[in-house]
RNA sequence: GUGGGCGUAGCUCAGUCGGUUAGAGCGCCAGGUUGUGGCCCUGGAGGUCGCCGGUUCGAUCCCGGUCGCUCACCCCA
């Protein structure tokens, strides 16, 4: 859609004007608090990275939505399309002399070449936190603690979002235990990753289909049934002689019960059909979304054991989850959830008279000597319009230099919100060592969201 | 990648059964005599009606293509 031969934006890349910036700053400022609270330090990595760390690793899904090319030193390179590979390619050089476990986590800006949709562009921005080096499920329910607590730090309580966990050896047994071969395991995963989604006839003859899972009739129908009562005790119960099984639940009822303590089962359901398209998540595994079903998932992590290893670090167990920013963006919008953005500075310096001009600037640099935010016309304007723009600046106050009151070496400084208005002794203004000159001057400028 | 819907001013949208200078509200700019913002009044700028082509005496309107947006599918950071 371009315009008169001006240049638009490329396709599911956003424009970040002050007023949605406000939000993404919001947001990031939310996730920043709550991973320092949980004993998070953040990193960061090149947003290029060489194309074969993400072929071997990623799911074939993001391998073919790369954004890909060859650099001028003809190497194979790729935008990255999700983090949790470049931090295990900065741990494989560096962990074995870090203090276990790694908490680490980044915000970076993350790209996928696909076709936009609705809270899917191709470029987004993705709080990733991970824990490295310690395996047990204290530390798998302390990541979704981390995830849950962004969400609750930005407003979304457990009336707003849920976590749907679930666990992929557990699951891998079960299939087992039910007959699945390992050659049909991945497709009978990716069938049941579809069955909120499609109903069940559709999903017996996924599971029958050759092209798919190819299971024979028994299977299929034992699998349909399963799901049909895919509760924690309902699971035991039916393989309390599959001891892969029983470890697995035993492991999941540990992680639910540490949650609650942690103060989050509110949040969390156990479900079996999360499964997650992500090709190296070995253990628990979650997504969280918003309660009406309206948006996608909001968050997805879990345990990876082995990618550390496969990109040739120590072998280390790890957890992580990935949130990003638009869907969650979109979702605080709708719940009004989003800060509202209004410009503000301390003082508008308002001149009456051009012979008042010299003054202003004066005053004005000793202000922001002193730390203000100060503005003033730079035009020679009407005091009616210097007014109303420092309205539309969001001025707190209004230094007036009028000729009357300067020949007295003085200045009225109007307080925008009541109208008041007082005099000040301009000495006061411009000497940087004296301070206080109008109301509510000491907030610090760039803690509030128009300023950042 | 597949299919549907949409595309008129910065924004939200009217409108033209094909016919001369395409409208409104909001926003923006300028004024309502350089001592006071929010309200009000007046005026103004801003559109090759997404782009290209076709049909027609004539297209913003009809047709085709294309690009973009959007919804669904695919799939999911």
């Amino acid at each position: 859609m371009s315009k008169s031969g001006k240049f638009a934006k490329l396709p599911g890349f956003r424009d970040f004007p002050p007023e949605d910036l406000a939000l993404r700053n919001h947001v990031f400022a939310a996730w920043r608090r709550v991973s320092r609270r949980y004993g998070f330090v953040e990193y960061d990595g090149p947003p290029l990275e060489e194309l074969d760390l993400y072929t071997a690793k990623s799911g074939d899904e993001i391998v073919d939505q790369l954004y890909q090319f060859s650099d001028k030193g003809d190497r194979r390179v790729a935008l990255r399309p999700e983090m949790t590979p470049s931090l295990a390619r900065i741990l494989a050089i560096r962990s074995r002399s870090m203090p276990k476990p790694i908490r680490w986590f980044s915000i970076p800006q993350l790209f996928r070449y696909e076709r936009q949709q609705r809270g899917r562009l191709r470029e987004h921005f993705q709080w990733n936190v991970d824990l490295v080096g310690e395996g047990g499920v204290a530390s798998d329910a302390e990541v979704l603690a981390v995830a849950l607590e962004g969400l609750r730090e930005l407003g979304l309580g457990s009336k707003d979002v849920r976590a749907r966990v679930s666990h992929r050896a557990l699951l891998a047994s079960i299939l087992q235990a039910t007959g699945v071969s390992s050659e049909q395991m991945p497709a009978v995963f990716g069938v049941i990753d579809r069955i909120e989604r499609e109903p069940p006839e559709r999903i017996a003859e996924r599971l029958r289909s050759g092209d798919e899972a190819g299971l024979d009739e028994a299977t299929t129908k034992k699998i349909l049934g399963l799901f049909q009562e895919p509760g924690l005790d309902s699971v035991e119960e039916a393989f309390a002689e599959h001891e892969s099984v029983v470890t697995c639940v035993a492991t999941m009822r540990d992680y639910l019960r540490i949650l609650d303590e942690l103060g989050f089962s509110p949040f969390v359901e156990f479900d079996l059909t999360i499964v997650r398209g992500l090709a190296y998540y070995t253990g628990i595994v979650f997504e969280i979304f918003d309660r009406t079903g309206e948006f996608r998932a909001i968050c997805g992590g879990g345990r990876y054991d082995h990618l550390l290893e496969h990109v040739g670090g120590d072998p280390l167990p790890a957890v992580g989850f990935g949130m990003g920013d638009v869907v969650l963006s979109e979702l605080l919008k709708e719940r009004s959830l989003s800060p509202v953005y209004a410009p503000e500075v301390d003082y508008f310096i308002v001149s009456i008279g051009e012979a008042q001009e010299g003054l202003a600037r004066r005053v004005a640099s000793a202000q922001r000597g002193l730390g203000r935010s100060v503005i003033y016309g730079l035009g020679n304007q009407s005091v009616k319009k210097q007014f109303s723009a420092a309205a539309a600046a969001g001025a707190a106050s209004v230094i007036v230099l009028g000729p009357d009151e300067v020949e007295q070496g003085r200045a009225v400084v109007r307080d925008m919100k009541s109208g008041e208005e007082r005099q000040v002794a301009l000495e006061d203004l411009l000497d940087a060592s004296r301070v206080q000159v109008g109301a509510g001057i000491d907030r610090s400028t760039s803690e509030r969201v128009g300023g950042v």
